[in-house]
DNA sequence: TTACTCATGTAACAAGTTACATGATTTA
DNA sequence: TAAATCATGTAACTTGTTACATGAGTAA
């Protein structure tokens, strides 16, 4: 069993080719897919347990700084095969920030309701293009995980629409 | 500000009536909307620090048993608001485990993902039902919820539809 | 040579998990 | 009266956060 953080970890590890920890931390750091943080704090003892358990293994690069270059052993590809295709958890609806809180939009007045839907499509349309560049230069992997972030977006911004002209069912 | 447990567990007191930190676990606990289990040493000592800054007030129930019935205060409605109307937290992407594991999909092969996607698309349409029950019997607030959960699985397989007949992009 | 980036870590803290403990009330 | 449910908590653990420490290589 892999934490989100640990599958996404070994996904990039894989995807990036011999990265360092320091740049799986800076690629969660400014992924615009990716909810985490890339602190140190979390990046390091994560890469030093799943070490530990076999998944990754880590050589010297040839250069002068001599970094830690990590790749997965064959058990790490399997244990990332076998934590991305867990079917229930993929179909988990997992932590949304706009579901948890659009049930308390019920409860505003017509007026306040009615400023934050217009706050929230500007903030959402604004985004868009940000994402929209991200698609257009990176690897499959991240471009994947970028779609679907839009997908969610639109399908955000089409929610507002339908409750800004009628009823929130 | 307020984590995200700790604003459901608001929005839940104030929804629910004068609840008992022991109901609300349940809501949690049985909630289809909501990801997290409910859990004593969770709900307690949110409940817990929430009354400490002063947006829970509790008073004993009246009957033989005499629980500590819940209810928010005028800061805890005010915290509520404004955690629910928080522009940039509603619509950062959170933590999605389809968008998540999508990337790596990418990388098996198609006899494989022929697999995943199908045995995906039938656990999503198998929970469908589900929502669509909650959907008729709970109260507004729920609801919403409820149904932006059954959004996203729908998007989920129009995803894996457009995937499984062309590219994945 | 000063500042920036690369690189690896630890310490204190925050907030969730499971598992356990305890007891009152209600139902079969 | 035995079992189930209601109710409130704590303890040990996991895994994330920020903030700090340290040092090597590189660019101005």
């Amino acid at each position: 069993m892999l934490t989100e953080l640990e599958g996404a970890i070994l996904a990039e590890i894989r995807n990036g080719g011999y990265e360092t920890a320091f740049q799986v931390r800076r690629a969660f750091a400014t992924s615009l897919s990716l909810e985490w943080k890339g602190s140190a704090g979390a990046v390091y003892p994560a890469v030093k347990r799943l070490t530990a358990r076999g998944f990754i293994a880590a050589s010297k690069a040839h250069d002068k700084r001599g970094a830690r270059r990590l790749r997965l052993t064959a058990s790490g590809k399997a244990a990332l095969t076998d934590w991305a295709c867990d079917v229930k958890l993929a179909t988990s609806v997992g932590l949304d920030p706009f579901r948890l809180r659009a049930g308390v939009w019920t409860s505003l007045d017509p007026q306040q309701r009615k400023q934050l839907f217009a706050a929230l499509g500007e903030e959402i349309r604004g985004s868009l293009p940000m994402f929209q560049e991200t698609l257009a230069s990176t690897k499959p992997l991240e471009k994947v995980r970028v779609s679907l972030a839009i997908q969610v977006q639109r399908a955000r911004l089409r929610t507002l629409a339908r409750w800004e002209s009628g009823e929130m069912d």
